[in-house]
RNA sequence: GGAAGGGUAGCGAAGUGGCCAAACGCGGCAGACUGUAAAUCUGUUCCUUCGGGUUCGAUGGUUCAAAUCCAUCUCCUUCCA
């Protein structure tokens, strides 16, 4: 069986980039591993790849849900694998790219998700009452008591299984032979990075693009999840200035690079590859070598 | 030249005699994560050998005790000339 290589790494480090050279060596075909990248209609704000970028090779997992369409891990899990299936029954290496941790970890480890339904959202009850509730059927539970949205995970997972999620074993199992390849650099050059690109979405239309979807008036988890759209839809109801805006999106987009790296660092067992931006030729080599030795 | 207001930790901003190493917000740093994950949540943020040490524009004073009161100086903002 070929192996699996997966690129992990902050928003804007240059993953696509990498997944590009890496196919075109490896005889590859791309699948994608970011949450946002899934929807159709999102594509400047997720940095998807454009068309013209992605150089014949086979793409997939990208543009497969509409912006009104529920799609979770659970979905994600299943179509990975499948997609992983296909792709090394042609005798190809699958390359997944995307900064979505957990998507990853699911689909690559041996993460176990049961069929759930009557999903009640606990909304009558305030956050102590609830986290109590939590005590009183799960008293070994972490989560803690602000986390709403996993609280009441947990306490539908015990309203579906009869048993306290903390029960829950977890495996760290990988199904697959799988390379981790990370790209990294500085902190303060991702930064800078991360600030020029939203600049550079602008420059390409992310407000036109928002705009487009905030007259759609669907407020999905899809619209709502990434960075980009919220925040100027905020403007768009002259709630606050553009520049305001832009900044917010700037401010979350470094946030969410910082939780990736948290992720990575202790979720994946990361090979780790300081990028030099102005010889990126030199990475794939390295990147390469890595995998071939 | 005159009048008024103000200078507080990286930034913004509370605090107007002791409970103040100083609320809160932002930013920074660190962390959690098994069906919303670009989401959600947590910790930490003057220095420290963890005993303590040094802070609230500067200097001097009042007081048992000062970021808080007084004096002088200095810088900033607004208004009047």
């Amino acid at each position: 069986m070929t192996k699996v290589i997966c690129i992990v790494g902050p928003t804007g480090v240059g993953k696509t980039k990498l997944s590009i050279e890496l196919a075109k060596k490896l005889n590859g075909e791309i699948i994608n591993a970011d949450s946002t990248q899934i929807y159709k209609g999102m594509n400047i704000a997720t940095a998807k790849i454009t068309e013209e970028e992605k150089e014949d090779i086979p793409h997939h997992l990208f543009d497969i849900k509409d912006i009104e369409d529920d799609y979770t891990v659970f979905d994600y899990q299943k179509d990975c694998r499948l997609k992983i299936k296909e792709i090394q029954e042609k005798g190809k290496t699958p390359i997944l790219v995307g900064g979505s941790g957990l998507y990853i970890k699911a689909a690559l480890y041996d993460y176990k998700f049961e069929v759930e339904n009557n999903l009640n959202s606990y909304d009558e009850y305030p956050n102590e009452q609830l986290y109590n509730k939590l005590l009183s059927i799960d008293p070994m539970t972490k989560i803690h008591m602000n986390n709403r949205k996993r609280i009441v995970r947990a306490l539908n997972y015990f309203d579906n299984t009869n048993t306290p999620l903390s029960n829950k074993e977890k495996t760290d199992k990988l199904l697959y032979n799988v390379t981790f390849i990370g790209l990294t650099t500085n902190r303060e050059i991702l930064y800078d990075r991360i600030n020029k690109r939203v600049d550079i979405m602008l420059e390409n239309g992310l407000l036109e693009e928002a705009k487009k979807i905030y007259d759609t008036n669907i407020r999905s988890k899809a619209v709502l999840t990434p960075i980009g759209y919220k925040e100027l839809f905020e403007y768009f109801d002259n709630k606050c200035i553009l520049e305001e805006s832009i900044e917010l999106i700037k401010q979350r987009s470094r946030k969410y690079a910082k939780r990736q790296y948290t992720w990575n660092k202790h979720q994946i067992p990361v090979n780790w590859f300081d990028v030099d931006f102005n010889n990126f030729d030199n990475i794939v080599k390295e990147v390469i070598d890595f995998i071939n030795k």
